[in-house]
DNA sequence: ATGCATGCAAAGAGTTTGCACCTAA
DNA sequence: TTAGGTGCAAACTCTTTGCATGCAT
């Protein structure tokens, strides 16, 4: 059983959500997402940058989970950037505030950030390769509501990461 | 619904599990536990010391989530133990490989550290007080299990944390 | 013109490592 | 006796902060 969701690039796969970001079919809807962000920055009375624009962009266009020094490096390889490193800490701290930007810890490492905008999802992270999958299951986030609900606790987020060995390494 | 189960000192609530460690009552199950541990440690070729007995007994006998400074300070006040700071991070780092202490990772701040040897259980964390409760839930479990199948995944191990509010800070 | 944003470098926080000394076995 | 353990301090990694300068509005 599997279908192609194709507003999202999506692929669910037996109630399992993958994430497949084809990076072309975005652009029209990147051009309005970054204007809708410039607004929101303005009606902040905060102000724009490029610096912040290209961050937002090298998240939007990753499948990846990045590193604050990840993005440094795809900025000055990609878009041929230098971005300070003070920069890009403060930045996807700005969009963690905007709730826009979700960060995720991995043993051990530095933080890594994904974009927040698609649909609720969770990870599964290969020991081995250090793979990330990302999924998402309707039951277990049902279950989760029921069990903050048994235990008088008010649900605002959560992180499920699963830890094992993916396909190729097993 | 409520169970006490007097064996693993859990209180079992609408399927949920939450861990109340009566101290004196572990008493004469952690004696045979450390010598366990130590017999362990000389199988290993390795030698024993009071600092890992300290720790181990600090982990022990807590029903928090301890960070490495933690762990040094309720040396120093219960027992009137120095204990180096790297000897603290290698002790944790060894008991993690053998699989008798778990770490976590809570935003932002210094890795807090539990034994592994009760039931395999998430945390509930409050986002205004910084309390962490403990819950077990079976469907979850079973689900990760359903999801790890579903993505050709071999589930090792997991974590999963509930951020919201508690009883007490809504 | 004003005030937030940036980049640099220094400072902080958490963790690891090298080394001389100590101690369990 | 000797291999591993400990504590100290230095090193390292990741992140934050102060400040002069830059730039959007």
């Amino acid at each position: 059983m599997e279908t192609i969701c194709k507003r999202f690039h999506f692929r669910i796969i037996n109630n399992c959500i993958k994430r497949i970001i084809v990076v072309d079919k975005h652009k029209q809807s990147f051009d309005s997402f970054l204007k809708n962000f410039k607004k929101t920055v303005s009606n902040l009375g905060l102000k724009n940058s490029t610096q912040k624009d290209y961050i937002l962009k090298i998240l939007y266009f990753t499948d990846k989970h990045l590193s604050v020094e990840d993005i440094i490096k795809i900025a000055k390889q990609e878009y041929k950037i230098d971005m300070g490193i003070a920069t890009v800490y403060r930045t996807v701290k700005f969009f963690e505030d905007l709730n826009i930007v979700k960060s995720l810890d991995i043993a051990d490492k530095a933080k890594r950030y994904e974009l927040n905008i698609s649909l609720h999802h969770d990870h599964m992270i290969c020991t081995s390769c250090n793979k990330i999958l990302e999924f998402n299951d309707e039951i277990i986030e049902e279950q989760q509501k029921e069990v903050a609900k048994n235990n008088d606790f008010i649900l605002n987020d959560h992180i499920m990461t699963i830890y094992g060995l993916c396909e190729n390494c097993q």
